[in-house]
DNA sequence: AATGAATGAGAGTTCATTCAT
DNA sequence: TATGAATGAACTCTCATTCAT
């Protein structure tokens, strides 16, 4: 994870391949059950049913196999270009769409999501990658929050970065709370006051036409 | 920090008050030098220039000095009521005054949010003392939303609870990114902007009279 | 032993003067009973009946306290100026005692040579210390054999260094054979053989008065 | 290396002996590289770029493997018999063409001469068979020494064993500090030295004719 | 109250050797 | 024969906690 660490071969054999894959899973539930820093080495050995020197064969230590794990887990959690699926232009739609996708992902992987927090806290790589994330996310939404200006649809006296930001910020933040810390927020409910929230905010205003 | 956990008596001489008030200043400097997971007790007690034994007479482990670090720096982190300060029924004026005093307050505080993020992660008891905390916090931003909706300035299609937590999560986010993890926005422009999002989002309209 | 490594505070109490001495008494038994690399730090505890960890109190590896060891053995193994202690000026009565005090010396630490030995070919700095030992005896006996040559009793050919060095080599050397090796030379018999092929190689000849 | 240990079968395909020479050849440049002991075994067959697994279809451990290194290297560091191949019959002349030999040999196997002495304070077997190989260089020494006295030419009071140990002794510890641990004396500087100290050392005495 | 040495469970890591393919 | 993954005993080192002084 960390740059310049040595880093072991790839697997040459199914077999080789297979172990790997098994570890990897095992690191998995195991990280999700006790949390990274709770988890030893052992533990996911035991949990693969293989010996701890099979994990030195594919991985140098707890740092490398959680990036093999977020490596595969890389996929469950892109968040879809909205936009685009919807296949609509109305913003407030759009929005929605965005939130709820957002909000359902962060559902479907919350236990992964709250290790990642946890680990972002100790791990400057993993910190690191996370920003990488989040800010291609929210360019994304800056520039749509653009448009929205120019169009004449979107209060122009805001910063699109930093509004975008902040209004990604407001989302991601109350995903957590629900779906981590166990607020008891209703998804539908959520996505309704956070759309309005984000539409109110950027003072989207009804199409002219 | 937890409950049923034994805890140490108060130390009854002048003399181990001081010590047990040395003990805590080094905690705070190692806790926000190394990190809370890096601080071991010899290093504690060492920049006490105590013996280790020491550490014994007043705290039973890591987790009971650290709340008593935080029990030290709870003023320092109180978030003042603005409205009474401001003197002003302007909502707008009084919710910017609120953003900058909580910015400011945590500009000044970053190492020791910082150790808060960190220590949240890891210790379900600070998880809980600190959502204690923001709830507070947020009860009393709900409470005033819901008067401005009943004076009729704000939308009152918003449920005020989950406004009030999500506009507060944004806000905290955004001095989290700014203070801790760095991201270079200015104090003047985040209180502008984050005070427009949050007064458009509740479209808060100029006062009728 | 090697540079810039952290080492451990001297002990500060009788007590833990005594735990060291201890510690070093018990390496050294080991490492002469083993040899250094068949000695584990658990081995050392074990002989010296305490804790593991209170080995690292006072060492932080192996090589730290064979250091110890060494230090500890210094006096043991420091050869005589021996023509101070003869009161006589006949130079191969002086070459005679001084070979028959190294090789009692060495006999006498024949164990200790031996664990030497051994750990010279592993270790740099032991490497190193060991030729900064030996010089400062070549370079008396280089002094030696330039007045000899002055005072025109020796071959006014040789190199006196040189000749020094080879033949403190054939001295030490043999040591090494017949106390370490085993091979079963007589000590008398070493030292005459040795000190008349000394003197011989010198050349030097009867006094002329 | 040890009797009783269980032996490989030498290989009985031509691919066999390709694949063993490959071994052998780079377990020498491992074992001059990185020293006996830091060898690792993977370290080898990594050399050699072969699967793990074939090392033991070859050998049954490191000092097998070492033992075949040294069998290798065998001819390279034979002392040649000098007084045959000088076809003199100056006693003074053959020594110094013996020492000359010596030297040339020990710097041209320096890196093995130093794997050597290493692996010698390690293992008793290579130990044993340095001890034969330079008891055969020396007893043929001490044959040539008392013909010398027998022809009346050295001096009789030497015994020709002892000498002949003490001064191969000598030659040898002056290679070695020269050409291993990087002593910086001259080649010929040295020759000229150690055959006056030897010649010098049995008073050896100018032919009478 | 203060001291600092003693403790030892527990974690990470290495690597010679085995073995299924 | 060749391959390289699998194994696990063995070792080093850390550090919270105890305890005698």
């Amino acid at each position: 994870m960390d740059v310049g660490r040595e880093v072991r071969e790839p697997p040459r054999t199914a077999r080789g391949l297979r172990t790997r894959a098994t570890l990897v899973a095992a690191a998995r539930r195991v990280f999700e059950r006790q949390g990274y820093l709770d988890a030893k080495l052992t533990d996911i050995t035991r949990e693969a049913e293989c010996a701890v020197g099979s994990f030195y064969t594919y991985f140098t230590n707890k740092e490398e196999i959680f990036a093999a794990v977020l490596e595969e887990a890389k996929e469950e959690m892109l968040h879809p270009n909205v936009r685009e699926m919807t296949g609509t232009d109305d913003p407030v739609a759009v929005i929605r769409a965005a939130n709820r996708a957002y909000l359902e992902s962060y559902a479907r992987n919350a236990k992964l999501m709250r290790l990642l927090d946890q680990v972002a806290e100790i791990d400057e790589s993993v910190r690191a990658l996370r920003r990488r994330r989040s800010e291609a996310f929210t360019k994304r939404n800056a520039r749509a929050i653009r448009e929205l200006q120019v169009r004449g649809v979107a209060d122009p006296e805001l910063d699109s970065l930093l509004s975008a930001t902040a209004l990604s910020s407001m989302v991601s933040r109350m995903a957590q709370l629900t779906f981590v810390q166990g607020e008891p927020w209703e998804l539908d409910e959520l996505v309704e006051t956070l759309t309005r929230l984000w539409t109110n905010a950027l003072r989207i205003t009804p199409r002219p036409d």
